[in-house]
DNA sequence: CTAATTTCTAAAGTTAACTTGAGATCAAGG
DNA sequence: CCTTGATCTCAAGTTAACTTTAGAAATTAG
């Protein structure tokens, strides 16, 4: 009872699926200990490391980026003060960019909605200059955020 | 040759994958004619229909969407000025919508960067109110743009 | 007219982020 | 001790948005 959380207590308390915690596993995202039954067992540190990732998603980051960031993390410790810094400052660069890009596009459309867009050349909703064709198969990055 | 843009013409001008076109017509996008080959033969409007549809892809609409928006409009011309109007204006408002919510976020940021985060019940970034965790299997939307 | 492109269709593959299912084992309550 | 309920593993399914592949037919260039 003492020896950590079940996979289920931290469902509980994050309100992630048990599912989506082991494919997490899988990521390198939490790192558990197991018990002699060979069940997982979580520390208080993987909450915040969970709940890290739930707030990196609602931000449109991907898995890979987000695993990325915790590799600098202790693994079963809380992140310390100077780690959190670091990371929320990172944040912060990227949700700046994704409002200057949102604003810059309202801007566009502002000066299209009078327009009837009859031209296609001279319209810049139409004729966007960043579209970069992403490449492959898979779903595409509809925020453009990456970078 | 008077009698239309080709698929590849068409990809030429969106700079839109010709299986990406093809693609967007099983999903009621485009419609385009057929030659005597069998071919298909593009207006000029369907330039409009797919530069729109690239458009609001970046602006992170997703494809049934999209689709829809377009549904009313004609089909083989291109968008009135009315049309046109009613779109880019239901548009601004997502995007207002958008950068609300971004802005809202990067303040919560800013009151955690100095914190360290060591309480999970006052850290606002931790403890998202919004969370609504999306049912069944398949990607998220990582914007939580819908609605 | 022939060779090289394009296009056609239909089916299967890709990626992200998970979920669902099957069969077996572990843990906890009465 | 026995029966639920929670976990375990591993494989396969799901969604979005496309791409890739394959074999065949149409177009275009020379």
């Amino acid at each position: 009872m003492a020896t950590g959380l079940s996979i289920g207590d931290l469902s509980a308390r994050t309100g992630l699926a048990v599912s989506a915690i082991r494919f997490y596993e899988t990521h390198g995202i939490v790192a558990p200990l197991r018990n002699d039954g060979g069940h997982r067992r979580y520390g208080r540190a993987d909450i915040r490391r969970l709940s890290f990732v739930m707030a990196a998603q609602t931000l449109g980051f991907p898995l890979a980026e987000i695993a990325e960031h915790l590799k600098g993390l202790p693994a079963h410790k809380a992140p310390s003060k100077a780690d959190w810094t670091r990371i929320s400052t990172s944040f912060r660069v990227k949700i700046d960019a994704r409002i200057a890009a949102l604003t810059d596009l309202r801007e566009k459309l502002d000066g299209c909605i009078g327009c009837g867009c009859l031209s296609l050349q001279s319209c810049a909703l139409y004729n966007p200059q960043d579209v970069k064709g992403s490449e492959g198969a898979g779903p595409r990055n509809l925020t453009g955020l990456d970078g």
